[in-house]
DNA sequence: ATTTTGTGTGTAATCGATTCCACAATTAAT
DNA sequence: ATTAATTGTGGAATCGATTACACACAAAAT
């Protein structure tokens, strides 16, 4: 790989020339700039980024922290937040953590090693620990689905999406309605969307009973269980069930498949996300478009407007949703 | 943020020897460690990746090409991957190509620039013009899923694995059996496992008609039209039908349904694939796991070992598969 | 006719590390 | 007692770019 000091060399002219016409900024002749153009040609040269971000301290590299990769969510988040990002010529260094918390700390600190120009966290449960880090950690900054004070949010409308969606149960003639959750230290996912459900549900003065408010996590065998406990502890049985991830729904589907109710008419369900396999589930799922790639696009547009304005007032945009009616309700 | 000058003036040394405590090479006195580390530990200083990279000459950085981050099986190949190489304190760039084979060369070429350390590739299509790049770039590399001559692969066993489906259709007293394909320019997908499928017919003296034979591309609703295809042109209906990917087979499964076959008894059906949907569509999907978890730890560390220890020779591994027998056959 | 402005190019410092080499000061071996 | 090896430290070059500054020359403005 040849460097900009040889080009310059076969080219006759000094390393300053060279690399203004590599940026073309300054004055160079016509005549130089083709000789040197030519010279790059013939020898494929392209200067190297590393030595280019030492010196610049931009690195056009953008941080993702995810707390897994393999689910679609998380697929089609990165999806979005590359579709803008490599527009603008940046490209994405990934950080798995596994949904292990002090990873998320140790990635912080090892995407700022690395010199990157902003960080994404797509983040779960957030700690003080966390937030202080990110604070110290000087880099632009944007956190996805969890609203963290002091810093950019992109933020998806947990508390009205869950109202919106035991309303809808509300309206197709149902009292008795369950709910399968996760824990509530996840605050949008396990605190918001429980109390958008208690809330709407409270507003029609239907009452929840206790057995009818399970808890699970992120699985689909987790909410088979979940609907089990939930039909086992019930001393009324409930006629729907409302579960806050699909996965969640798929699993209390399975189970009442495997008990012979039948949906939606011994039990409606429905779930959040808008999995492709919601669709295609029986009977489908109705459930809640969170357009993740669009989330990713707004988290990408937010974290190059930090970076390339410098623009420091902290911005929280709340994503909308939209309920996809299907066969479960 | 500091540098290893400030911290070498501030421990009264010299960057030197900051340099081999950092990197505990070389001879140091307890006493000069302990003061460097003192200061050190006060500033939470924390060397320079990019400076370190430009005079070593190694980033820790893999580049990660993908046709498509959107998909499971990527995101499962992807976490794969990262498990090893993050083990090894290597982190993943990312570069979605979007199916773009243009873009594809030109990733090869922003990696480079880049100088990660290896390149990774899920193939799709391989053409020359590929593989000539990839030859020149002088990078160490593994393709995944498509077998290039001279490079690293790790393999999926298409053509045994389609073999074996086939087989089991046979088994189960079917001989009129369909299939839904893709384009044969994917080697992989499209050409083997066809082959697979014919051989195996052949071998049981099975004839295949023009019409049951159909082609999509990657996703459900071309199933669902290959399907129609199939049905409508077909002078003898098929008994079964093979489709290469597990969405191929679930679009098929969705004009079944709609046009009320029943599976597996008037049509049986298996994709290959595994996706976490296969087992909750109805009835549950026959198909093929080819652990791309595992692939990915293969991948990673065939990529590390080449970069850590220079190995040159060309390695193939082709990966073993699991058919999942479920309702659908 | 002198000053200003616009063009074109090069020198050298700089970014923040690593590492070769030189040089002392001890300690061990002959 | 001399030589050799071990241990400890620093000076300065280096990686491959960018960029502030200086300088020369031509054209335009005064």
């Amino acid at each position: 790989m040849a460097t900009i000091k040889e080009i310059a060399a076969m080219a006759s002219v000094s390393r300053t020339t060279v690399s203004r016409v590599l940026n073309n900024s300054g004055y160079v002749s016509e005549d130089v700039r083709k000789r040197i153009n030519k010279v790059i040609e013939e020898t494929g040269y392209i200067p190297s980024q590393q030595a280019k971000s030492l010196r610049t301290k931009k690195t056009k590299v953008i941080g993702v922290i995810l707390p897994t990769i393999k689910t679609e969510t998380s697929g089609r988040l990165v999806a979005g937040i590359d579709e803008v990002l490599s527009e603008a010529g940046y490209q994405i260094l990934l950080a798995n953590t596994n949904l292990d918390r002090q990873k998320e700390i140790e990635f912080l600190q090892l995407l700022k090693v690395r010199q990157v120009d902003g960080i994404i966290l797509a983040a779960t449960n957030v700690n003080d620990e966390l937030v202080e880090k990110i604070k110290q950690l000087d880099i632009p900054f944007v956190a996805i689905g969890q609203e963290i004070q002091g810093i950019f949010n992109v933020l998806y409308d947990d508390y009205h999406a869950a109202r919106d969606m035991t309303s809808l149960f509300v309206r197709k003639g149902h009292k008795r309605i369950s709910f399968i959750g996760v824990d509530e230290s996840d605050r949008a996912v396990g605190f918001l969307r429980k109390k958008g459900f208690l809330d709407e549900m409270n507003n029609n003065n239907l009452s929840v009973e206790d057995a009818w408010v399970e808890k699970g996590v992120f699985n689909i065998q987790s909410g088979y269980e979940a609907m089990a406990r939930i039909i086992q502890n019930s001393t009324r049985i409930p006629t729907a069930v409302f579960a806050v991830t699909d996965r969640l729904a798929i699993g209390a589907m399975r189970y009442l498949n495997e008990h012979s109710y039948t949906i939606p008419d011994e039990m409606a369900i429905a779930g959040i996300g808008a999995s492709e396999m919601s669709k295609y589930v029986t009977p489908p799922l109705t459930t809640i478009d969170y357009f993740n790639e669009s989330v990713g696009h707004e988290a990408a547009k937010l974290i190059l407007n930090r970076t390339t304005n410098h623009n420091k007032e902290f911005k929280k945009i709340t994503s909308n949703y939209r309920l996809i009616e299907r066969d479960s309700v």
